[in-house]
DNA sequence: TCTTTTCTGTTGCAAATGCAACTTATTATG
DNA sequence: CATAATAAGTTGCATTTGCAACAGAAAAGA
């Protein structure tokens, strides 16, 4: 994204009272979504994961967040019944607001409430887009395309077929939501199938 | 959701000209995503589909829509190789916009184009809580899970134990990525475990 | 540096799922 | 109303996937 949030950021001390920076370490949890029903969070810096844990123990990795992207409460309707939690995965700085309230023009008019409130409509659709490339990787039938698809998008975004993965493969796995085992088994029938190259976490596309 | 969009369409013949009405019939592509980059589209009334057919002919049904719910190619990324379109369930009346314009004002202050802009902020949101959702119910490991969560959410929207489906069987295995015979086969073991009863398309919980 | 933890890579086996083919209902349509 | 089209329901079999249990490599931490 084109946005630096950061280039605002400095402003934040002179802002109303109604935005909140956090910082937080690797590993720790950022929030938990139970019951804030109207929270939103901008992640400034750093990377940040949303899991998911079903009764058993899989762990779903539901979203995967860098600079700039949304997530918070006011995202997901009351009916989930599964435990959703932001962990950081390296050493972060997020803001906190109440969603209502970026719309509404605050008493002070401070400059940063309206610079949110301006990005906020490109911040929105950056959000819909990742949604709806998870969901487009996620409906693929087999581990074999939705490999394959996720590849052609860290391909296509990176603009090079070859790449190393943001992710471990531990964690691509509960990204694409297969076996962890399943899917090394998959990836070694892409290597054999000449349709990748794989040196550990490096992927070269062959095709 | 408590909107009803239809109150202020009336207003739209005296509305500036960067938006459009359309109407289809049952079966009728309301658009394929390819290259309109900046569109995007409100369901004023009727169902709809967003459809993705892949090279081994498997169809997916990417989203389902109703009353004022939104969509448009301006919420995908360029990268999809698949076609995505948008097919009417029943009879349908659409509104057309370019995307950008809806933040802008327009020359003439059209209270038709103020009202969207006023609510489209409550429009998103419930997009992105319809996407979240698709994700969790995809998200989960068996075609079990994906029932229950799927059946989960519709009691819960419904507020009743007892349902009938707003999909037809054949369209929700679309819809959960699963074989069709393979959902009805887990149906059907649902059915012996006691988890639910099922006569047709009425689904009843039972726990 | 040494030790512990996490990650990668592999495999056999069981279970789940997809595929194909078919019959029977149900719903559109001329 | 008759007929065509679509959907529901079923099953055997092949394939894919998940599960469990390892060993070795790499990374993190003391």
């Amino acid at each position: 994204m084109d946005i630096d949030i950061s280039a605002f950021i400095t402003d934040f001390s002179n802002c109303c009272s109604k935005v909140q920076t956090k910082f937080f370490k690797k590993g720790e949890i950022i929030t938990s979504y139970i019951n804030k029903r109207n929270q939103f969070c901008i992640l400034i810096k750093g990377k940040a994961d949303l899991l998911r844990y079903d009764f058993n123990g899989n762990r779903t990795i539901v979203e995967h967040f860098s600079n700039n992207d949304i997530f918070g409460e006011v995202f997901y309707i009351i009916s989930t019944n599964n435990e959703l939690l932001v962990e950081a995965k390296s050493n972060c700085e997020v803001l906190f607001f109440i969603y209502n309230d970026i719309h509404k023009k605050c008493k002070i008019n401070c400059k940063f409430h309206e610079s949110v409130a301006e990005i906020l409509p490109e911040l929105i659709l950056n959000k819909i887009m990742d949604l709806n490339m998870r969901i487009e990787l996620l409906s693929k039938r087999t581990t074999r395309e939705k490999l394959l698809s996720y590849f052609n998008i860290i391909s296509s975004q990176k603009l090079t077929k070859s790449f190393i993965l943001p992710f471990s493969l531990t964690d691509l796995a509960d990204f694409l939501s297969v076996d962890r085992s399943a899917m090394m088994r998959e990836l070694k029938l892409l290597k054999d199938d000449n349709f990748i190259k794989k040196e550990g976490n490096r992927i070269t596309l062959l095709y």
